[in-house]
DNA sequence: TTTAGTTCCGTAGTCAAGTACGGAGTCAAG
DNA sequence: CTTGACTCCGTACTTGACTACGGAACTAAA
């Protein structure tokens, strides 16, 4: 049982105990019970004994989060989106949809900038042309001074 | 002189006290401050005076970074990035630069993903369809349950 | 020349997001 | 039925990224 190997981890049962889950998700196991002091991850029935045993959802779940912070989402905006899951109230959901869907664009929008400047860099650098900086810098600008 | 108003401030005159460039950068004077104390931030020259000026430049370099932090890159990866821009060692700096490439390019995909969701989402919430939820969790997601 | 409004600098406090700890309870294998 | 690994829970500590504070120095406008 290697702790930390092959890329994406699997739960085979569907399950598990709370060590499980954080191996798979790759977070330590405090993370998973801070999630869910902070209502982000819902805690789950303990159905055999005391001990509480998690689903392949909530699997889905911790890395959802991970990935949505690396996003540069906060943990309040991550559980925002989460919501917009399991929604009820259209409209509501709807204009909060709309919102983060503009946050989403912007976000691509600059990676996109930040990407070209990167590959530019990189065409400068095998060239070998000397001094191969780039301003990176105003790709992220929009104007104004 | 609003505080808080109109989409990007501007520098007029191109050598600015501390508390201008905060302005127009839309951070506090103290955040300009940690980062020249992190190294982040150069400290500039005091041409007149005791007081230091900050120019154009400066004014970018904040906002690059804001942004930079915005698409989830902590202040570390923030300052290898700004390496790139003034690099020297073309070798390491095309190493570097393909490496950020990566993670941008997932980045992108991950957001364009989610962007996917939230629009099928919003859709779903026009139509007026009852109980309009969508599994964004899966949007995220690359196999291996 | 006064003086209100900066700026400077060091140090200390805050907030989000974890991480660690320790003792008691639980479980599964031997 | 013991034993070693794991879980539970509360509380406390840590880290990254600021943010605030306070007193001395500076600067520009009246």
């Amino acid at each position: 049982m290697s702790k930390k190997s092959m890329p994406n981890k699997t739960i085979t049962s569907s399950v598990v105990t709370i060590g499980r889950l954080a191996e798979a998700a790759e977070v330590n196991v405090e993370t998973i019970r801070y999630y869910q002091r902070i209502g982000l991850l819902p805690l789950p029935q303990r159905d055999y004994g005391r001990i509480r045993r998690y689903s392949v959802d909530d699997l889905k779940r911790v890395r959802f989060i991970k990935r949505a912070q690396a996003l540069g989402f906060s943990l309040e905006e991550v559980a925002k989106l989460l919501e917009l899951s399991d929604g009820e109230h259209c409209t509501e959901t709807r204009v909060l949809a709309e919102r983060k869907l503009a946050m989403v664009k912007t976000k691509i929008d600059d990676l996109a900038a930040m990407q070209k400047a990167l590959k530019g860099l990189v065409t400068q650098c095998a060239k070998g042309s000397r001094g191969c900086g780039c301003p990176i810098i105003d790709t992220l600008i929009e104007g104004g001074l």
